[in-house]
DNA sequence: GCTGCACGCTAAAACGTTTTCACGGTTATT
DNA sequence: AATAACCGTGAAAACGTTTTAGCGTGCAGC
């Protein structure tokens, strides 16, 4: 099937204007809407528009206006659901705010390729979800006056406002479990390359566990998770309890000690992080520290919208709380103190005992 | 902290040119890397280019040139691992050939918002991954010269290529499974909406075990779709089989079955669709249809990059082969005929020994 | 009856590019 | 030697908007 060549010029203002009889200039203030203009033009403008299915182009209007209404936004693998969830609530997020969004992919080579894109296209404001964005780069864009919102590290920047879940808080309350259950060996899984958050969580745990336990790490991608873990738990200093930095490692040990028929959690007990829904399924039943994915979208987009509106704000450096989601993988002890959040289970009420 | 409010303006190729000591004509001919320019004058402008940091601004090019390297993607959910890793794919594929992704929310109360940002921003192209696409809204599209590629679903429309997976013959393979294993009660699953994807399979299923076996339908949603099946499953008249029309949903399936204590595949045999990641996983190790998400991402990459460049090629209905995955969710039987991917239990060889 | 003022509108400038046109100056072709 | 082709370059137009400046009109206040 081949169809007419005619590829039609765009409908631009100025065919909307002789369409209504008035001048671009009112056309413009009619689709805008701030501008005065009376009524029946209003209406004549509005008839020319439906007639003819007129869209302003960004593009012409991002011109002498500052705005594009694009967010870059930078972002890695999402093979891991967490961060997978986390792009899906941002754009939905965004998008509600009339604000689109530039998938700019993390570590393709170049370097910050999300500080490129902000200029080529004039971005309204940058997100890095994933991968780093450098100093030089960061201050480049504060000079443009564009604002930029880091997940998951640290960057004492202008211009850079930063939000970080409170690992070393989550890693503690992990420790305490350990501990209440007795656990002496411990390991820790942690990714191969070393992140931010990962060496939070890592230390956290370390220092909570202090003279407690003896802990050794092992560092692995999520794809050989699973057999490191099996040659980890069939080897002869068989560790009680795992910390995972997330839950897809987690997952993978987990199915390492079914597969060599370690009883979780009374062999062994594992906590993951991020509450991914896989941690929540009844195969897993994983206990995790939850890292809510809706409200660290939620703050980066208040966040970059409310920058973007008065531009002179101070940065901020946001901690997200991560609650402990005490599951199957941990044994049950008498919380004296913590609070801690626990899944009502269908039937009788789980945990809760607490004292 | 806070910062120097001194919001820089742009440089512009003005700036540059004064630096350089040349018209801004020339400057772009540099800049651009197509017209003549002198050795010397090219380096003058590159000098000063590298020393004010110019990048050219899109927007302002595009108003003269068609092209503004935009392609909108039109994506739903990415909870299916199978959709985050499309969208991951064709981000990267589409990114490595210049282009940037521009995310479109699908099913966001607006009809079809992807037209709309597709006009707004005057995208190259647009990929509907998910979610649908209106006759007269491609038609539109098509006038102005916009190609779109559709995924999952078939339309006749100018303008519009289309690529589906092969969902009849691989719901007839599955089918074949059951036959030989002499499946009787067959149980298929399906999402609560219907898609034109779910129904050819269904369908495939359906018409390839004509006679040979009762076949009853159930619909959920993948959060509901442990709770059905356990329902299902402990129920007077279990199935001894059980098609999916995606992994989650079968990997939903498999968690119900363990939890009932059911043994898996001699008493049931599950076959999924998709194959992601989880399916390999040791605990669950999934029968199902592979759609090799690459060769999808890729597919819709060349194509649309193709019909950029030659605007009158012929549309194109794609169907992209779903080979058999066995693993251990069904029962393994002497194959005569039918070319199966089976895996190396053993090394990890994913394929490969195919017949 | 003036002055001043708000209003509705248009013409024109501006935004940052690319591209067309024209113009000298070389170099190649007859 | 005359003419043609070509090359490098700059001025200016064009792209589709918004915004500023300005221009009549009608109206209230003296």
């Amino acid at each position: 099937m081949t169809y007419t060549q005619g590829m039609m010029k765009r409908v631009t203002i100025k065919d909307v204007a002789v369409l209504a009889g008035v001048s671009p200039a009112t056309v413009s203030r009619v689709v805008s809407g701030d501008g005065q203009a009376s009524p029946e033009a209003a209406a004549r403008v509005r008839a020319a528009t439906d007639k003819l299915g007129y869209r302003p182009s960004v593009m012409a209007r991002s011109l002498t206006q500052s705005s594009t209404q694009l967010i870059a936004l930078v972002m890695g693998s999402l093979r891991n659901p967490f961060d997978a969830a986390l792009v899906e609530s941002l754009s939905a997020g965004f998008f509600k705010k009339g604000k689109r969004l530039l998938i700019v992919p993390a570590d393709h080579g170049d370097s910050d390729p999300g500080t490129m894109i902000a200029l080529d296209y004039q971005t309204d404001g940058v997100v890095v979800a994933a991968g780093h964005i450098s100093r030089s780069d960061s201050e480049r864009l504060a000079r443009l006056g564009i604002p930029v919102i880091l997940f998951g590290r640290m960057l004492e920047a202008p211009g850079v406002d930063c939000i970080v879940a409170d690992n070393v808080e989550g890693a503690r309350r992990a420790a305490r479990v350990f501990t209440r259950s007795g656990a002496g060996r411990v390991v820790v899984v942690r990714r191969e390359r070393d992140t931010f958050s990962d060496d939070e969580r890592v230390e956290g745990l370390r220092s909570a566990l202090q003279g407690r336990a003896e802990i050794t790490t092992v560092k692995t991608s999520a794809g050989d998770c699973f057999a490191n873990a099996l040659m980890l738990l069939s080897g002869p200093e068989r560790p009680d309890a795992v910390f995972c930095v997330n839950d897809v490692l987690a997952i993978g040990v987990l199915e390492a000690a079914a597969s060599v028929g370690l009883r979780v959690p009374d062999d062994l007990s594992v906590i993951g992080f991020d509450d991914i829904p896989m941690a929540s399924s009844p195969s897993y039943n994983l206990t995790t520290l939850r890292l809510p994915v809706d409200d660290v979208a939620g703050w980066i987009v208040e966040r970059l919208l409310r920058r973007i509106d008065v531009p002179g704000l101070p940065v901020e450096m946001h901690r997200v709380p991560t609650p402990l989601i005490v599951r199957g993988s941990t044994r049950r002890v008498v919380s004296a103190t913590a609070p801690v959040h626990t899944e009502a289970a269908a039937g009788g009420m789980r945990g809760q005992s607490g004292k």
